[in-house]
RNA sequence: AGCGGGGUAGGGCAGCCAGGUAGCCCGCGGGGCUCAUAACCCCGAGGUCGGUGGUUCAAAUCCACCCCCCGCUACCA
């Protein structure tokens, strides 16, 4: 048994999520989680509201609030809407407490003391009217190149080309179109280019991160690593705490990151236990894991390493990137502005939380961007999860309630074809795991459902509804197997459908609860002849033959009665 | 523009790192079954593996060039 630390990158609460930042971060790093509980991992699992930064400072003063209020109440929320999809957290907190404050502060002066902060006089763009430093992205203008008059200050969406928002014609604030004007301001960086070299052979020398992280770091590395600002202009943030740095705050990015060990620390307080995250956070053995999305990358592989390294304090680096690439919606990009995808809280008004774990899983984007369309949704929702999964246990179930009055009948010696499909579930056990091992999401829950699949070619090639008749010992083993299956069916299936797992758990009358057994377990068949089991209903509904056609009018309606945070109003 | 990743039957994907007659799910055509939520099972049709050239006895897989999609390029997070 070992340590392990998983983490969710922290969604950003200007809005509520889409479903691909729930499957790129949160929702992948649960089904993790979950299955590194059942294999008997000692798991920790993080995670938080990003609440810093520019983009909420503007959203907070575009509707006249204070920042904090905004982030109290998007918080909340979102925490909640977690909770309803079922993601095991051990504490999701956010980066306005104050033991994440205190801790951003102390570890930042530790790079400072270990002579990794400088500091440097920069000219910036300022917007006189809102009174703020403008980030490059907020600054628009006419592309000098191609005449395109709503280029950003970085690049010309229109013509691609990079800028610098100097080049800008007619450069004005994005946010209330005045002419920024060019101030000098200073700023605290942090000396990456010192640590090049021992990030190079952090990566380099890494055991575990795929080909894709490490090439792109290499990359980085290749191109040299330059320092990077620490503090920012804004009034919204943690103040720096750096001498001399009392008017500035800390840059969201140095700040969110450290939210997996500050949210340790939190949950360590928590649970009366304060000294526990050293143990964890400390410890070489530790294994920390990190789901993101691809744009992600260098930050976790690159920057939060190398503070980890500056602050000589000996923290576990990380073992693990899980990096997805990006979930589009029915081919475009999700889009709060165009109002394109489908955000968490209507999901779930939609359909319970379960239908979209397993269809976001059986969509994970691990190798290429891949397309949520309501098309593959009712697809899989109708073929993989009901008509495969839940018949499956459903015919089997419902056969022993009918012809054993529900007791599990007492089987008799298993033929071959008996023995063939429990060979397959000792052997998904290995084959998942591996998967899982490998960050293989999707692939693994493939799998699980190849052993439901393989149960209804079971049950068909034995025909128990006519063995009952002409040979009822036969039929008895077939249940006995069948029985015993969906037992091992549902420890597989904990990891990705949490809740209905659960219900199978139910079904089945066994004890406890389907959340505490043993990944070693799979393959076991240990429900005992004479063991009564539940009354089965259904576990899943289909998707209606008109859903295609009316999902867009019934997510208007969604839309129109949904109950958001009046700050998102 | 540079760098990284991707392009495999109508749709969704695996295989590629360790070359050996292309695999899975859905859909489609045919058959079977009737325990089960019109569910399940079996068989079949359908692909010159983005393009061109090269290495090799043999290329989806290795190499080069080109086309298309996505991301990053350091002050969005």
């Amino acid at each position: 048994m070992g340590k392990w630390i998983v983490c969710a990158a922290w969604p950003y609460v200007n809005a509520v999520p889409h479903l691909g930042t729930l499957i790129g971060s949160v929702l992948s790093a649960d089904v993790y989680a979950r299955y590194l509980r059942l294999k008997g991992e000692d798991v920790i699992f993080v995670s938080g509201s990003d609440e810093h930064g520019t983009p909420i400072e503007v959203e907070a003063r575009k509707r006249g609030l204070e920042p904090k209020k905004l982030t109290d109440e998007v918080h909340e929320y979102v925490k909640e809407l977690f909770k309803k999809f079922g993601i095991s957290f051990s504490n999701y907190t956010r980066t306005e407490t104050q033991t994440h404050i205190e801790f951003v502060r102390e570890f930042l002066m530790k790079m400072y003391e270990n002579g990794y902060i400088f500091t440097q006089d920069i000219e910036m763009p300022y917007c006189p009217k809102d009174q703020i430093y403008l980030p490059d992205r907020f600054i628009v203008g006419e592309c000098p190149y191609c005449k395109y008059p709503h280029a950003r200050g970085d690049q010309c969406e229109n013509c691609g080309k990079l800028l610098e928002p100097t080049q800008l014609v007619n450069p004005r604030c994005v946010f209330c179109n005045s002419k920024p004007e060019i101030r000098k301001t200073k700023h605290w960086y942090f000396n990456l280019p010192k640590l090049a070299e021992t990030l190079k052979k952090f990566i380099e020398e890494h055991p575990h991160f795929p080909d894709n992280v490490k090439a792109f770091c290499l990359n980085w590395l290749k191109e040299g690593l330059k320092p990077r600002a620490v503090t920012r202009d804004n009034k919204w943030g943690i103040p720096a705490p750096f001498p001399g740095a009392e008017n500035k705050t800390v840059y969201v990015w140095f700040d969110a990151l450290l939210g997996y060990i500050s949210a340790t620390k939190e949950y360590s307080e928590k649970i009366g236990k304060p000294n526990l995250w050293r143990e964890y956070w400390l410890d070489k053995n530790t294994k920390t894991i990190y789901f993101i999305g691809k744009d992600n990358i260098p930050f976790h592989a690159i920057i939060f390493p190398a503070m980890l390294i500056a602050s000589g304090e000996g923290y576990t680096l990380p073992w693990q990137i899980a990096a997805t690439e990006y979930l589009t919606f029915e081919g475009e990009k999700f889009s709060k502005s165009r109002g394109i995808g489908v955000w968490i809280d209507e999901a779930l008004e939609l359909m319970d939380a379960d239908y979209w774990r397993f269809t976001l899983i059986y969509m994970r984007p691990e190798v290429r961007d891949s397309n949520f369309t309501w098309k593959e949704f009712y697809r899989i929702v109708n073929s993989e999860l009901n008509d495969a999964i839940g018949n499956f246990i459903h015919r089997v179930l419902s056969f022993i309630y009918k012809n054993y009055n529900g007791v599990v009948p007492k089987p008799g010696e298993l033929d071959r074809v008996d023995l063939e499909y429990k060979d397959k579930i000792v052997k998904a056990k290995d084959k998942v795991a591996k998967l899982m091992d490998n960050n293989r999401l999707k692939l693994a829950l493939n799998e699980v459902v190849n052993i439901a699949r393989e149960g209804n070619a079971y049950l068909n090639t034995k025909a128990p509804w006519d063995k009952i008749k002409s040979k009822p010992e036969d039929a008895a083993t077939t249940m006995w197997v069948g029985v015993n299956s969906i037992k091992s069916l549902a420890i597989l299936l904990e990891p990705f459908i949490p809740f209905s797992a659960e219900k199978i758990w139910n079904l089945l009358n066994l004890p406890g609860s389907v959340h505490e057994q043993k990944w070693d377990s799979i393959g076991v068949f240990d429900i005992k002849p004479g063991h009564k089991i539940n009354k089965p209903k259904p576990l899943f509904r289909k998707l209606p033959p008109d859903f295609l056609k009316r999902v867009n009018e019934i997510l208007v309606k969604i839309r129109l009665n949904i109950k958001r945070p009046s700050v998102l109003e």
